[in-house]
DNA sequence: GACCCTGTTGCCTCT
DNA sequence: AAGAGGCAACAGGGT
């Protein structure tokens, strides 16, 4: 029997682009009679990853270009947008369209592995090969942990020590310049619609969430959905996916041979907005719509010709991929605990206010928090909203929330401040918010970010605490970014354009803005005239931070880890004070860091605001009082509590 | 065990 | 005006 000629789903995921996808150009090598190329419409994505219009945006943006191109090299084919689960949609594909092979990049996401395993099972047994080839990172993250001798890449020099052993990093494939014509693309089967709830971006739609009515979309073309589509509220950010957009801000980079040889990422302002001071390039890399390796020969030629001059990893920007391979092998090794504290072994255990919800049942985090603290509930939604009260904090909570998008040491700026070096918040809650708001969200560099900043793994050095006034003014001295993103303090002399705060009442009203209130009344008018109102700062930060470094002491001196007995069942409360910082009362409690609350039904739950749940007084014991009543606005008396042992 | 060095990106004061 | 040193001090790897 003469071997059936290859019939070949490409399935496209987070690599949208046709330059240098080593899986793509697998798929091409098996000289398909008919090459599908595949997007599968995955309710995760829609219903239970957070992710706000902006980054939808981009995506879709991503899509079409794809699409368009795919088309300009065969016009009979396109990018097939499917609007169903790869899990239940393959097979009966795998059928109709009489496929012999499913091809793929290897995604490392503790999500993805999960969904790929399955599907490659289910492949096998419909007796479909699947390929299945790595390009998303520098290195395989499996091959680099393995050279790291099976631990998490927590270095930098470690990814070197074990990227050297494997390799020089491969040079960038060209772009195809054919495609095989897709085979019939009849569609005669049934679709299987997902459950609509729960539906974390609720929050996200002001309309009914439709992508799921026909196999191949309203038009019946097979085309990337909209926004409309998927009941989104408008996007905002004037960032634009898609890979002719990538290659062009490639080449735009790369025809400056200083910046691109000299870079030094903590020497670029985080302040610059027009143009901003780093490449913009991180949402490209998450979609794939650009290749890192594109990338790092594209930099690493013109650094090889300006050898003496150029800067070097980590701070070059090669090394900017290091970090991202870093991230990648760490979570790698570590699976889904390496997105929480919970059963982490690599993490250490801080008792952060806001901690998460835990299903004990899987040992991992449920995307809901538990209130220990109205104040620091407070805290959260001003920070999140960009109504802190600081300037430089709230400019860039509103840039991201806006734009989807700040650079990195703003995102250090506004890590430092709602962990270790202010609210003494959980990192797993600024880490949800990252993940709704930013276009260039990768699970992997955002968890270990975090982690980084709040000092939990990677970093430890906590005394170093960013300033909201002193480190914005290394870069913008007159304010210009806070004008740019906080407009009611437009006409604030720069001497308090970062302390609102400390300006005479009469320059507040000359300046046309009153800083008084906690914002949540807006940005409108005061009730006297035509003045805007800013918030006053919601605590002193001098003495927030004295708070926070004898917490981050503490606890580094307790020493648990996530993986720690005692922080599974909760009897980690015994090694600290009552009077500690975060929810320490009493000897044992619930497992991790969580708080004793009421029974809510799942309605209730379902109408807070994301992860919200309401402050709820802990009646765990007769001592175990709460250490602030509900609804204290302010921290003041809690400053000079003396320190513990 | 003691010491030293390194670690992408702190703040403040002094020179 | 850029750089050093003090601040009170972290982990991890090496010798």
């Amino acid at each position: 029997m003469p071997m059936p000629k290859p019939r070949v789903i490409y399935w496209f995921r987070t690599d949208l682009r046709l330059h240098d996808s080593p899986a793509l150009k697998a798929a091409l090598d098996l000289k398909p009679e008919s090459l599908y190329p595949i997007w599968t419409w995955d309710p995760h994505y829609v219903y239970r990853a957070r992710v706000g219009p902006n980054r939808w945006k981009f995506l879709i943006d991503c899509q079409n270009d794809l699409s368009q191109s795919i088309t300009k090299l065969n016009p009979h084919s396109k990018l097939f947008v499917v609007r169903e689960a790869p899990q239940t949609l393959f097979p009966k594909l795998f059928k109709a369209w009489r496929i012999t092979h499913l091809v793929f990049e290897k995604d490392t996401d503790a999500y993805a592995r999960d969904r790929d395993t399955k599907i490659i099972e289910i492949a096998k047994e419909a007796g479909i090969e699947v390929v299945i080839k790595t390009g998303r990172t520098l290195y395989d993250p499996d091959e680099l942990v393995k050279q790291n001798k099976g631990k998490p890449t927590m270095s930098i020099s470690q990814v070197q020590a074990a990227g050297a052993k494997i390799g020089e990093i491969a040079r960038p494939i060209p772009a195809p310049k054919s495609l095989p014509d897709p085979g019939e693309t009849n569609l005669d089967f049934g679709q299987e619609r997902p459950l609509k709830t729960p539906d974390i971006n609720a929050i996200q739609r002001n309309g009914e969430e439709n992508s799921y009515s026909t196999l191949a979309g309203p038009n019946g073309d097979f085309a990337a959905p909209t926004l409309e589509e998927l009941g989104l509220k408008p996007a905002t950010t004037p960032h634009r996916g898609g890979e002719t957009i990538a290659l062009r801000m490639l080449s735009d980079l790369s025809d400056n041979e200083e910046y691109t040889a000299t870079f030094e990422k903590p020497k670029t302002a985080p302040t610059a907005f027009d143009p901003q001071a780093t490449t913009l390039l991180s949402p490209h890399m998450h979609f794939g719509s650009l290749s890192c390796r594109e990338f790092y020969w594209r930099v690493q030629d013109i650094v090889d010709k300006h050898k003496g001059t150029a800067s070097q990893p980590p701070t070059s920007l090669t090394g900017q991929l290091l970090f991202r391979d870093m991230y990648f092998g760490a979570q790698a090794a570590l699976g889904y605990a390496f997105g929480q504290t919970y059963n982490n072994p690599n993490c250490r255990f801080i008792p952060w206010h806001l901690p998460s919800d835990i299903d004990t049942s899987t040992g991992l985090i449920t995307g809901k928090h538990l209130t220990d603290s109205a104040t620091a509930q407070d805290h959260f939604q001003r920070w999140k909203h960009g109504r802190t009260g600081f300037p430089w904090i709230d400019a860039l909570m509103r840039q991201l929330q806006h734009e989807g998008w700040i650079h990195h040491l703003g995102r250090h700026a506004v890590a430092s401040f709602l962990t270790r070096g202010g609210c003494y918040i959980d990192w797993e809650r600024g880490a949800e918010v990252f993940e709704e708001w930013l276009i260039d969200h990768e699970a992997a560099c955002n968890i270990g970010n975090w982690q980084w900043l709040s000092c939990t793994a990677f970093f430890s050095q906590f005394y170093r605490v960013y300033s909201p006034i002193a480190f914005p003014q290394k870069w913008d001295k007159d304010g210009d970014f806070v004008r740019r993103y906080v407009p009611e303090l437009r006409g604030f002399d720069k001497k308090y354009i970062y302390e609102p705060w400390k300006a005479p009442v009469a320059d507040q009203r000359k300046w046309g803005c009153l800083v008084r209130g906690d914002g949540s009344g807006g940005s409108s008018t005061s009730e006297d005239g035509d003045l805007l109102v800013y918030p006053k700062p919601m605590f002193d930060f001098a003495a927030q931070r004295e708070i926070c470094l004898q917490g981050m002491k503490n606890a580094y001196a307790v020493g648990l880890r996530g993986d720690d007995k005692r922080v599974l069942d909760g009897t980690w409360r015994k090694l600290f004070d009552d009077s500690a910082e975060g929810p320490t009362e009493g000897e044992s409690g619930p497992p991790g860091a969580m708080v004793a609350q009421e029974d809510r039904g799942e309605a209730q739950q379902a109408q807070d605001e994301t992860t919200t749940t309401t402050p709820v007084p802990k009646t765990r014991g007769s001592a175990a009082g709460t250490k602030r009543a509900a609804g204290q606005t302010t921290l003041d008396g809690l400053v000079t509590r003396k320190k513990k042992k």
